[in-house]
DNA sequence: TATTGTTATACTCTATAACTATA
DNA sequence: TATAGTTATAGAGTATAACAATA
């Protein structure tokens, strides 16, 4: 292993919490707007939104759960949840019988539409407004290399241990 | 009110995401390697490092909630089992006998102590290694405006609603 | 009357492990 | 054997409302 003792200095550090404020003030001002206006949960949102975005309206099980950052199971209690009021259809893949594909509904788009406008003037109102286009600009081209690295480093120092052997 | 229907354009929308994203990333690895280090979850490492930083090693109940975006009652239960570990003590406040002031414990300076390198070191791996000191710098300079203006902003569109006479 | 904090409670969400079925 | 998904289950976390005590 790398002789790895990194530290931070007060800037990143500060950098580092106003990250995490920022991004935990706008996710609870939006999921009340979610809440709200849809019933709908972020991850709800999420799903509906990865689904509304696709050409097919559809996915497999597995790539909403790795784009959402989620354990399987989690995301077949949410797919339960979102089937139940109608908003998604699962159905077997043609090509893969092992695999689940997920389509959105109309009910589904309809209230991705309903919730939308709401999501948006949030979203713009909260984080948006002190910015102007050049700044969203730069800040978007900070994000895309950490969110690059982020997608290509595996968020574990490792696989999930086992408990018993060691 | 104004007319607001605001929308997003397709690079404030990507940002939008990217932020979302890179944050859910960041915090699922370190709230892994906080559990692993020190069985904390993010909320009690946020109590403790608020605690750590003040002068005194204290603050009241209500500080504590603000600043972590917590209901109170939240709030009691975390500092709850914070205290039942040793970490934080829980005394009435002496000016005003309405307050509590928490205060961290030398076992919770200790904890907070062995919990930090690990957690640097995944702050500094996942997000800040593909970023310069002045892109950190610039980040930096759009969060703040950011943090403020959303600080400033009641974070609903109204206060808490009576659910009876309205 | 307003504020501070706690309690009780109910619910949502998430993860782990065991299991089934297909590739 | 490896992959895809489900189920059961258990636990952590959060919010709401009712409450007690002090300002």
């Amino acid at each position: 292993m790398p002789d790895s003792r990194p530290s931070l200095d007060p800037l990143q550090l500060g950098t580092y919490f106003d990250l995490i404020e920022v991004v935990s003030l706008l996710r609870h001002s939006v999921e009340q707007q979610l809440r709200e206006a849809g019933d709908l949960s972020y991850v709800q949102f999420q799903l509906l939104a990865r689904l509304g975005d696709s050409p097919t309206g559809s996915h497999r099980m597995t790539d909403l759960a790795d784009g959402v950052v989620y354990s399987r199971s989690g995301l077949t209690y949410q797919a339960g949840l979102l089937e139940k009021s109608g908003l998604v259809v699962r159905a077997p893949s043609p090509d893969d019988e092992r695999s689940v594909t997920v389509t959105i509904t109309d009910a589904g788009r309809a209230l991705l539409a309903k919730v939308l406008p709401g999501h948006i003037e949030v979203v713009s109102g909260q984080l948006f407004a002190p910015l102007s286009r050049d700044d969203v600009k730069t800040l978007a081209e900070l994000l895309a290399p950490v969110r690059d690295h982020m997608r290509a480093t595996p968020p574990r120092s490792a696989a999930p241990r086992r408990r018993k052997g060691a």
